[in-house]
DNA sequence: CGGAAAACAAGCACCCTTGATTCTTTTCTG
DNA sequence: CAGAAAAGAATCAAGGGTGCTTGTTTTCCG
Protein backbone atom coordinates (compact mmCIF):
# COMPACT_ATOMS: atom_id res chain seq x y z
CA UNK A 1 0.00 0.00 0.00
CA UNK A 2 1.21 3.53 -0.97
CA UNK A 3 1.30 6.29 1.69
CA UNK A 4 -1.65 8.90 1.63
CA UNK A 5 -0.80 11.93 -0.30
CA UNK A 6 2.53 12.84 1.86
CA UNK A 7 4.65 15.74 -0.19
CA UNK A 8 5.79 14.91 -3.42
CA UNK A 9 8.58 12.15 -3.59
CA UNK A 10 11.81 13.47 -4.09
CA UNK A 11 12.21 13.97 -8.09
CA UNK A 12 14.77 11.12 -8.36
CA UNK A 13 12.67 8.62 -6.71
CA UNK A 14 9.56 9.87 -8.39
CA UNK A 15 11.57 9.52 -12.08
CA UNK A 16 13.12 5.95 -11.29
CA UNK A 17 9.13 4.89 -9.89
CA UNK A 18 8.09 6.00 -13.02
CA UNK A 19 10.29 4.54 -15.56
CA UNK A 20 9.68 0.98 -13.89
CA UNK A 21 6.34 1.41 -14.90
CA UNK A 22 6.90 2.45 -18.31
CA UNK A 23 9.30 -0.35 -18.45
CA UNK A 24 6.78 -2.72 -16.84
CA UNK A 25 3.95 -1.95 -19.67
CA UNK A 26 6.81 -2.14 -22.47
CA UNK A 27 7.91 -5.56 -20.87
CA UNK A 28 4.46 -6.71 -21.00
CA UNK A 29 3.21 -5.90 -24.01
CA UNK A 30 6.71 -7.36 -26.10
CA UNK A 31 7.65 -10.01 -23.90
CA UNK A 32 4.36 -11.34 -22.34
CA UNK A 33 4.22 -11.82 -18.27
CA UNK A 34 6.30 -14.42 -17.49
CA UNK A 35 9.19 -13.34 -19.00
CA UNK A 36 8.40 -9.79 -17.86
CA UNK A 37 10.92 -10.71 -14.90
CA UNK A 38 12.42 -7.69 -12.35
CA UNK A 39 15.71 -8.15 -13.37
CA UNK A 40 14.48 -7.48 -16.81
CA UNK A 41 12.16 -4.25 -16.28
CA UNK A 42 15.02 -3.11 -13.96
CA UNK A 43 17.39 -3.66 -16.99
CA UNK A 44 14.92 -1.81 -19.36
CA UNK A 45 14.81 0.93 -16.94
CA UNK A 46 18.13 1.24 -16.46
CA UNK A 47 18.51 0.82 -13.17
CA UNK A 48 19.67 -1.84 -10.70
CA UNK A 49 17.58 -4.85 -9.53
CA UNK A 50 18.28 -3.65 -5.98
CA UNK A 51 16.43 -0.11 -6.97
CA UNK A 52 13.21 -2.27 -8.12
CA UNK A 53 13.70 -3.96 -5.44
CA UNK A 54 13.63 -0.77 -3.09
CA UNK A 55 10.24 0.72 -5.24
CA UNK A 56 8.04 -2.64 -5.50
CA UNK A 57 9.49 -5.39 -2.40
CA UNK A 58 7.48 -8.11 -4.91
CA UNK A 59 6.60 -8.74 -8.18
CA UNK A 60 3.22 -8.73 -7.63
CA UNK A 61 3.16 -5.24 -5.67
CA UNK A 62 5.22 -4.18 -9.28
CA UNK A 63 2.48 -5.52 -11.39
CA UNK A 64 0.18 -4.20 -8.69
CA UNK A 65 1.70 -0.35 -9.89
CA UNK A 66 1.56 -1.34 -13.22
CA UNK A 67 -2.04 -2.07 -13.56
CA UNK A 68 -2.82 1.20 -11.63
CA UNK A 69 -0.54 3.49 -13.85
CA UNK A 70 -1.80 1.47 -17.49
CA UNK A 71 -5.06 2.13 -16.21
CA UNK A 72 -4.60 5.67 -16.18
CA UNK A 73 -2.23 5.86 -19.18
CA UNK A 74 -5.64 3.75 -21.05
CA UNK A 75 -8.01 6.44 -20.24
CA UNK A 76 -5.71 9.39 -21.14
CA UNK A 77 -5.70 7.21 -24.87
CA UNK A 78 -9.79 6.79 -24.84
CA UNK A 79 -9.50 10.35 -24.37
CA UNK A 80 -7.51 11.52 -26.42
CA UNK A 81 -8.52 9.77 -29.67
CA UNK A 82 -12.18 10.75 -28.88
CA UNK A 83 -11.49 14.49 -29.30
CA UNK A 84 -10.17 14.13 -32.51
CA UNK A 85 -12.78 12.42 -34.49
CA UNK A 86 -14.11 13.96 -37.50
CA UNK A 87 -17.94 15.03 -38.30
CA UNK A 88 -20.11 14.16 -40.84
CA UNK A 89 -20.33 11.02 -43.64
CA UNK A 90 -17.47 9.13 -42.37
CA UNK A 91 -17.79 9.37 -38.65
CA UNK A 92 -18.59 6.37 -37.52
CA UNK A 93 -16.34 4.35 -39.64
CA UNK A 94 -13.22 6.97 -37.99
CA UNK A 95 -14.43 5.82 -34.58
CA UNK A 96 -14.93 1.98 -35.20
CA UNK A 97 -11.52 2.14 -36.67
CA UNK A 98 -10.21 4.44 -33.72
CA UNK A 99 -11.22 1.44 -31.35
CA UNK A 100 -9.87 -1.05 -33.64
CA UNK A 101 -6.44 0.91 -33.45
CA UNK A 102 -6.74 1.48 -29.80
CA UNK A 103 -7.18 -2.42 -29.12
CA UNK A 104 -4.66 -3.81 -30.99
CA UNK A 105 -2.03 -1.22 -29.62
CA UNK A 106 0.65 -1.44 -27.13
CA UNK A 107 -1.32 -0.76 -24.34
CA UNK A 108 -3.63 -3.08 -24.77
CA UNK A 109 -1.61 -5.38 -25.54
CA UNK A 110 0.17 -5.01 -22.24
CA UNK A 111 -3.60 -5.53 -20.62
CA UNK A 112 -3.89 -8.25 -22.53
CA UNK A 113 -1.39 -10.58 -21.50
CA UNK A 114 -2.15 -9.53 -17.80
CA UNK A 115 -5.15 -10.11 -17.82
CA UNK A 116 -4.66 -13.94 -18.91
CA UNK A 117 -2.02 -14.28 -16.21
CA UNK A 118 -4.59 -12.65 -13.68
CA UNK A 119 -7.18 -15.10 -14.60
CA UNK A 120 -5.13 -17.48 -12.50
CA UNK A 121 -3.47 -15.09 -9.97
CA UNK A 122 -6.40 -14.87 -7.67
CA UNK A 123 -4.84 -11.32 -6.01
CA UNK A 124 -4.30 -10.06 -9.47
CA UNK A 125 -7.26 -10.89 -10.99
CA UNK A 126 -9.35 -9.25 -8.29
CA UNK A 127 -7.53 -5.80 -8.59
CA UNK A 128 -7.79 -5.67 -12.36
CA UNK A 129 -11.49 -6.45 -12.42
CA UNK A 130 -11.71 -3.59 -10.51
CA UNK A 131 -9.86 -1.37 -12.79
CA UNK A 132 -10.79 -3.48 -16.08
CA UNK A 133 -14.33 -2.36 -14.91
CA UNK A 134 -13.73 1.20 -14.52
CA UNK A 135 -11.79 1.15 -18.24
CA UNK A 136 -14.68 -0.34 -19.54
CA UNK A 137 -17.74 2.06 -18.59
CA UNK A 138 -15.38 4.72 -19.53
CA UNK A 139 -14.99 3.44 -23.04
CA UNK A 140 -18.60 2.50 -22.89
CA UNK A 141 -19.43 6.39 -22.24
CA UNK A 142 -17.06 7.57 -24.65
CA UNK A 143 -18.42 5.73 -27.78
CA UNK A 144 -21.93 6.83 -26.89
CA UNK A 145 -21.00 10.10 -26.46
CA UNK A 146 -18.78 10.08 -29.86
CA UNK A 147 -21.56 8.01 -31.65
CA UNK A 148 -24.07 10.41 -30.23
CA UNK A 149 -26.82 7.96 -28.95
CA UNK A 150 -28.38 7.52 -25.75
CA UNK A 151 -28.29 4.40 -23.79
CA UNK A 152 -32.24 5.28 -23.22
CA UNK A 153 -33.25 3.76 -26.32
CA UNK A 154 -33.64 0.11 -26.10
CA UNK A 155 -30.98 -1.87 -27.73
CA UNK A 156 -28.14 0.57 -27.98
CA UNK A 157 -26.73 -0.51 -24.73
CA UNK A 158 -26.10 -3.94 -26.20
CA UNK A 159 -25.26 -2.56 -29.26
CA UNK A 160 -22.38 -0.57 -28.18
CA UNK A 161 -21.27 -3.29 -25.64
CA UNK A 162 -21.45 -5.69 -28.55
CA UNK A 163 -19.03 -3.49 -30.34
CA UNK A 164 -16.35 -2.89 -28.03
CA UNK A 165 -16.25 -7.03 -27.98
CA UNK A 166 -15.56 -7.02 -31.50
CA UNK A 167 -12.58 -4.49 -30.94
CA UNK A 168 -11.38 -6.83 -28.21
CA UNK A 169 -11.58 -9.82 -30.55
CA UNK A 170 -9.74 -8.32 -33.37
CA UNK A 171 -6.68 -6.96 -30.72
CA UNK A 172 -6.87 -10.63 -29.92
CA UNK A 173 -6.64 -11.63 -33.85
CA UNK A 174 -3.88 -9.47 -34.21
CA UNK A 175 -1.54 -10.40 -31.35
CA UNK A 176 -0.12 -13.62 -33.16
CA UNK A 177 0.04 -12.12 -36.71
CA UNK A 178 -0.12 -8.78 -38.23
CA UNK A 179 -3.83 -8.83 -38.66
CA UNK A 180 -4.50 -4.94 -40.25
CA UNK A 181 -5.18 -5.69 -43.59
CA UNK A 182 -8.14 -8.44 -42.90
CA UNK A 183 -9.29 -6.02 -40.15
CA UNK A 184 -9.68 -3.21 -42.36
CA UNK A 185 -11.99 -4.76 -44.62
CA UNK A 186 -14.25 -5.66 -41.14
CA UNK A 187 -14.30 -2.30 -39.64
CA UNK A 188 -15.63 -0.46 -42.84
CA UNK A 189 -18.76 -3.40 -43.04
CA UNK A 190 -19.38 -3.23 -39.67
CA UNK A 191 -19.53 0.76 -39.58
CA UNK A 192 -21.89 0.24 -41.89
CA UNK A 193 -23.95 -1.53 -40.05
CA UNK A 194 -23.65 -0.61 -36.96
CA UNK A 195 -24.96 2.82 -38.55
CA UNK A 196 -28.00 1.21 -39.35
CA UNK A 197 -28.40 -1.01 -36.53
CA UNK A 198 -28.09 2.82 -34.69
CA UNK A 199 -30.51 5.07 -37.27
CA UNK A 200 -32.83 1.98 -37.40
CA UNK B 1 -1.39 -68.85 -15.48
CA UNK B 2 -1.84 -65.06 -15.08
CA UNK B 3 -2.20 -63.97 -18.77
CA UNK B 4 -5.29 -62.56 -18.16
CA UNK B 5 -4.08 -59.00 -18.71
CA UNK B 6 -3.82 -58.57 -22.56
CA UNK B 7 -2.98 -55.14 -22.26
CA UNK B 8 -1.56 -54.99 -25.63
CA UNK B 9 1.53 -52.71 -25.09
CA UNK B 10 0.62 -50.34 -28.15
CA UNK B 11 -2.86 -49.90 -26.23
CA UNK B 12 -1.36 -48.69 -22.80
CA UNK B 13 0.77 -46.68 -24.35
CA UNK B 14 -1.50 -44.74 -26.46
CA UNK B 15 -3.91 -44.78 -23.48
CA UNK B 16 -0.92 -42.96 -21.67
CA UNK B 17 -0.59 -40.39 -23.97
CA UNK B 18 -4.00 -39.38 -24.35
CA UNK B 19 -4.60 -39.19 -20.78
CA UNK B 20 -1.49 -36.98 -20.97
CA UNK B 21 -2.66 -34.64 -24.04
CA UNK B 22 -6.20 -34.47 -22.33
CA UNK B 23 -5.11 -33.44 -18.71
CA UNK B 24 -2.84 -30.74 -21.03
CA UNK B 25 -5.78 -29.22 -22.05
CA UNK B 26 -7.36 -29.13 -18.88
CA UNK B 27 -4.37 -28.00 -17.00
CA UNK B 28 -4.35 -25.23 -19.20
CA UNK B 29 -7.86 -24.05 -19.42
CA UNK B 30 -8.09 -24.03 -15.09
CA UNK B 31 -4.26 -22.72 -14.25
CA UNK B 32 -3.01 -21.30 -17.33
CA UNK B 33 0.62 -21.72 -19.31
CA UNK B 34 3.00 -20.91 -17.00
CA UNK B 35 1.54 -23.34 -14.44
CA UNK B 36 0.80 -25.91 -16.64
CA UNK B 37 4.32 -27.74 -16.11
CA UNK B 38 5.36 -31.09 -16.76
CA UNK B 39 4.89 -32.14 -13.19
CA UNK B 40 1.13 -31.17 -12.83
CA UNK B 41 0.27 -32.78 -16.00
CA UNK B 42 1.50 -36.08 -15.13
CA UNK B 43 -0.22 -35.99 -12.13
CA UNK B 44 -3.47 -34.99 -13.21
CA UNK B 45 -3.11 -37.76 -15.94
CA UNK B 46 -2.81 -40.35 -13.09
CA UNK B 47 1.20 -41.32 -14.77
CA UNK B 48 4.88 -40.31 -13.11
CA UNK B 49 6.98 -37.47 -14.53
CA UNK B 50 9.29 -40.15 -15.98
CA UNK B 51 5.94 -41.56 -18.07
CA UNK B 52 5.58 -37.99 -19.47
CA UNK B 53 8.80 -37.66 -20.31
CA UNK B 54 9.13 -40.49 -22.37
CA UNK B 55 6.40 -39.61 -24.37
CA UNK B 56 6.96 -36.15 -25.05
CA UNK B 57 10.64 -35.39 -24.18
CA UNK B 58 10.48 -31.71 -23.89
CA UNK B 59 7.68 -29.49 -22.28
CA UNK B 60 7.54 -28.04 -25.70
CA UNK B 61 7.20 -31.32 -27.43
CA UNK B 62 3.82 -31.85 -24.88
CA UNK B 63 2.24 -28.28 -26.15
CA UNK B 64 2.94 -29.35 -29.57
CA UNK B 65 1.00 -32.13 -29.80
CA UNK B 66 -1.35 -30.54 -27.31
CA UNK B 67 -2.12 -27.91 -29.79
CA UNK B 68 -2.31 -30.48 -32.47
CA UNK B 69 -5.15 -32.58 -30.23
CA UNK B 70 -6.75 -29.35 -29.76
CA UNK B 71 -7.47 -28.55 -33.24
CA UNK B 72 -9.01 -31.82 -33.96
CA UNK B 73 -11.27 -31.47 -30.74
CA UNK B 74 -12.16 -28.15 -31.66
CA UNK B 75 -13.12 -29.06 -34.93
CA UNK B 76 -14.97 -31.70 -33.65
CA UNK B 77 -17.00 -29.37 -31.08
CA UNK B 78 -17.59 -27.11 -34.02
CA UNK B 79 -19.57 -29.99 -36.25
CA UNK B 80 -21.68 -31.26 -33.50
CA UNK B 81 -22.69 -28.06 -32.74
CA UNK B 82 -23.77 -26.94 -36.25
CA UNK B 83 -25.38 -30.38 -36.78
CA UNK B 84 -28.13 -29.92 -33.33
CA UNK B 85 -29.74 -26.49 -34.50
CA UNK B 86 -33.46 -25.51 -34.96
CA UNK B 87 -34.85 -24.56 -37.85
CA UNK B 88 -37.18 -20.87 -38.75
CA UNK B 89 -37.62 -18.01 -36.52
CA UNK B 90 -35.12 -18.63 -33.62
CA UNK B 91 -32.56 -20.05 -35.93
CA UNK B 92 -30.00 -17.09 -35.83
CA UNK B 93 -29.94 -16.45 -32.20
CA UNK B 94 -29.33 -20.00 -31.35
CA UNK B 95 -26.35 -19.68 -33.86
CA UNK B 96 -25.12 -16.61 -32.36
CA UNK B 97 -25.74 -18.25 -28.95
CA UNK B 98 -23.73 -21.14 -29.17
CA UNK B 99 -21.22 -19.24 -31.37
CA UNK B 100 -20.72 -17.69 -27.72
CA UNK B 101 -20.96 -20.44 -25.93
CA UNK B 102 -18.01 -22.62 -28.00
CA UNK B 103 -16.16 -19.42 -27.30
CA UNK B 104 -16.19 -19.12 -23.35
CA UNK B 105 -15.95 -22.52 -22.99
CA UNK B 106 -12.82 -25.19 -21.97
CA UNK B 107 -11.65 -25.89 -25.00
CA UNK B 108 -11.34 -21.30 -26.36
CA UNK B 109 -10.01 -20.76 -22.46
CA UNK B 110 -7.21 -23.15 -22.96
CA UNK B 111 -6.51 -22.20 -26.72
CA UNK B 112 -6.39 -18.50 -25.30
CA UNK B 113 -4.08 -19.28 -22.75
CA UNK B 114 -1.89 -20.74 -25.85
CA UNK B 115 -2.03 -18.12 -27.62
CA UNK B 116 -0.68 -15.61 -25.64
CA UNK B 117 2.20 -17.76 -24.07
CA UNK B 118 2.90 -18.71 -28.43
CA UNK B 119 2.91 -14.76 -28.79
CA UNK B 120 6.72 -14.65 -26.98
CA UNK B 121 7.16 -17.83 -27.75
CA UNK B 122 9.02 -18.04 -31.73
CA UNK B 123 8.52 -21.94 -31.97
CA UNK B 124 4.72 -22.29 -30.81
CA UNK B 125 3.53 -19.22 -32.11
CA UNK B 126 3.83 -20.44 -35.71
CA UNK B 127 2.31 -23.78 -35.27
CA UNK B 128 -0.23 -22.15 -33.57
CA UNK B 129 -0.49 -19.65 -36.58
CA UNK B 130 -0.64 -22.36 -38.77
CA UNK B 131 -3.30 -24.47 -36.97
CA UNK B 132 -5.52 -21.78 -36.44
CA UNK B 133 -5.71 -20.60 -39.51
CA UNK B 134 -7.01 -24.40 -40.49
CA UNK B 135 -9.71 -23.70 -37.44
CA UNK B 136 -10.69 -20.35 -37.96
CA UNK B 137 -11.45 -21.20 -42.03
CA UNK B 138 -13.36 -24.19 -41.01
CA UNK B 139 -15.59 -22.12 -38.37
CA UNK B 140 -16.22 -19.45 -40.66
CA UNK B 141 -17.38 -21.79 -44.15
CA UNK B 142 -19.36 -23.72 -41.25
CA UNK B 143 -20.86 -20.03 -40.05
CA UNK B 144 -21.58 -19.28 -43.67
CA UNK B 145 -23.69 -22.93 -43.78
CA UNK B 146 -25.66 -23.04 -41.15
CA UNK B 147 -26.69 -19.22 -41.70
CA UNK B 148 -27.45 -19.95 -45.33
CA UNK B 149 -26.02 -17.30 -47.16
CA UNK B 150 -23.06 -17.20 -49.40
CA UNK B 151 -19.41 -15.44 -49.58
CA UNK B 152 -20.46 -14.10 -53.16
CA UNK B 153 -22.99 -11.37 -51.79
CA UNK B 154 -20.45 -8.29 -50.87
CA UNK B 155 -20.33 -7.54 -47.68
CA UNK B 156 -20.85 -10.85 -46.18
CA UNK B 157 -17.64 -12.35 -45.65
CA UNK B 158 -16.73 -9.14 -43.65
CA UNK B 159 -19.82 -9.42 -41.59
CA UNK B 160 -18.87 -13.50 -40.64
CA UNK B 161 -15.47 -12.61 -39.81
CA UNK B 162 -16.50 -9.72 -37.67
CA UNK B 163 -19.11 -11.78 -35.64
CA UNK B 164 -16.22 -14.44 -35.28
CA UNK B 165 -14.15 -11.65 -33.64
CA UNK B 166 -16.76 -10.65 -31.62
CA UNK B 167 -17.17 -14.60 -30.04
CA UNK B 168 -13.52 -14.18 -29.12
CA UNK B 169 -13.92 -11.03 -27.56
CA UNK B 170 -16.44 -12.29 -25.54
CA UNK B 171 -14.55 -15.25 -24.28
CA UNK B 172 -11.89 -12.74 -23.64
CA UNK B 173 -14.55 -11.24 -21.37
CA UNK B 174 -15.29 -14.40 -19.62
CA UNK B 175 -11.69 -15.11 -18.49
CA UNK B 176 -12.11 -13.24 -15.52
CA UNK B 177 -15.39 -13.17 -14.60
CA UNK B 178 -18.70 -14.35 -14.94
CA UNK B 179 -19.91 -12.74 -17.69
CA UNK B 180 -22.83 -14.77 -18.77
CA UNK B 181 -25.71 -12.15 -18.09
CA UNK B 182 -24.22 -9.42 -19.84
CA UNK B 183 -23.55 -11.71 -22.95
CA UNK B 184 -27.02 -12.77 -23.46
CA UNK B 185 -28.53 -9.59 -24.14
CA UNK B 186 -24.90 -9.11 -26.33
CA UNK B 187 -26.35 -12.69 -28.21
CA UNK B 188 -30.07 -11.24 -28.48
CA UNK B 189 -29.44 -7.78 -30.04
CA UNK B 190 -26.50 -8.72 -32.16
CA UNK B 191 -28.87 -12.07 -33.50
CA UNK B 192 -31.01 -9.35 -34.57
CA UNK B 193 -28.52 -6.96 -36.27
CA UNK B 194 -27.26 -9.75 -38.15
CA UNK B 195 -30.09 -10.66 -39.39
CA UNK B 196 -30.97 -7.44 -40.86
CA UNK B 197 -27.60 -7.01 -42.34
CA UNK B 198 -27.72 -10.18 -44.08
CA UNK B 199 -31.03 -9.99 -45.63
CA UNK B 200 -30.50 -6.42 -46.42
C1' DC C 1 8.90 -74.63 -30.19
C1' DG C 2 11.56 -72.13 -26.58
C1' DG C 3 14.25 -69.02 -24.69
C1' DA C 4 17.25 -65.13 -24.94
C1' DA C 5 17.85 -60.52 -26.60
C1' DA C 6 16.08 -56.36 -28.21
C1' DA C 7 12.62 -52.78 -27.79
C1' DC C 8 9.63 -50.21 -25.27
C1' DA C 9 6.99 -48.21 -21.29
C1' DA C 10 7.38 -46.32 -16.95
C1' DG C 11 9.48 -44.84 -12.66
C1' DC C 12 13.09 -42.56 -9.80
C1' DA C 13 16.83 -39.55 -8.44
C1' DC C 14 19.91 -36.04 -9.38
C1' DC C 15 21.84 -31.85 -11.69
C1' DC C 16 21.49 -27.27 -13.46
C1' DT C 17 19.42 -23.03 -14.56
C1' DT C 18 16.46 -19.28 -13.59
C1' DG C 19 14.25 -16.05 -10.97
C1' DA C 20 12.48 -14.06 -6.68
C1' DT C 21 13.65 -12.45 -2.28
C1' DT C 22 16.84 -11.15 1.50
C1' DC C 23 20.82 -8.94 3.17
C1' DT C 24 24.84 -5.94 3.03
C1' DT C 25 27.32 -2.20 1.18
C1' DT C 26 27.87 2.09 -1.32
C1' DT C 27 26.25 6.56 -2.96
C1' DC C 28 23.71 10.47 -2.96
C1' DT C 29 21.28 14.59 -1.08
C1' DG C 30 19.17 17.59 2.50
C1' DC D 1 26.53 13.78 9.15
C1' DA D 2 22.13 11.13 8.81
C1' DG D 3 18.96 8.86 6.34
C1' DA D 4 16.97 7.62 2.07
C1' DA D 5 17.93 5.60 -2.49
C1' DA D 6 20.40 2.56 -5.23
C1' DA D 7 23.60 -1.15 -6.17
C1' DG D 8 25.19 -5.62 -5.78
C1' DA D 9 26.14 -10.13 -3.58
C1' DA D 10 24.10 -14.14 -1.40
C1' DT D 11 20.35 -17.31 -0.58
C1' DC D 12 16.65 -20.29 -1.73
C1' DA D 13 12.99 -22.65 -4.22
C1' DA D 14 10.90 -24.35 -8.46
C1' DG D 15 11.02 -26.53 -12.61
C1' DG D 16 12.94 -28.76 -16.66
C1' DG D 17 16.22 -32.05 -18.48
C1' DT D 18 19.10 -36.35 -18.26
C1' DG D 19 20.62 -40.82 -16.94
C1' DC D 20 19.81 -45.01 -14.90
C1' DT D 21 16.81 -48.84 -13.43
C1' DT D 22 12.91 -51.99 -13.52
C1' DG D 23 9.48 -54.59 -15.63
C1' DT D 24 6.99 -56.17 -19.70
C1' DT D 25 6.18 -57.27 -24.52
C1' DT D 26 7.72 -58.52 -28.98
C1' DT D 27 11.03 -60.53 -32.07
C1' DC D 28 14.04 -63.61 -33.80
C1' DC D 29 17.05 -67.43 -34.19
C1' DG D 30 18.96 -72.04 -32.79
Amino acid sequence: MAEPLRAPQQDRSRATRQKLLEASVESLAQVGYAATTVAVVAARAGVSRGAAQHHFPTRADLFEAAVEYMTEVRLAEIRSHAASLPVGAGRTEAIVAMLADVYTGPLFRAALHLWVAASTEEPLRRQIVRLEAHVGRQAHRALLEVLDVSEKTPGVRETVQGILDMARGLGLADLLTDDSKRRRGIVRQWSKILDQALSG
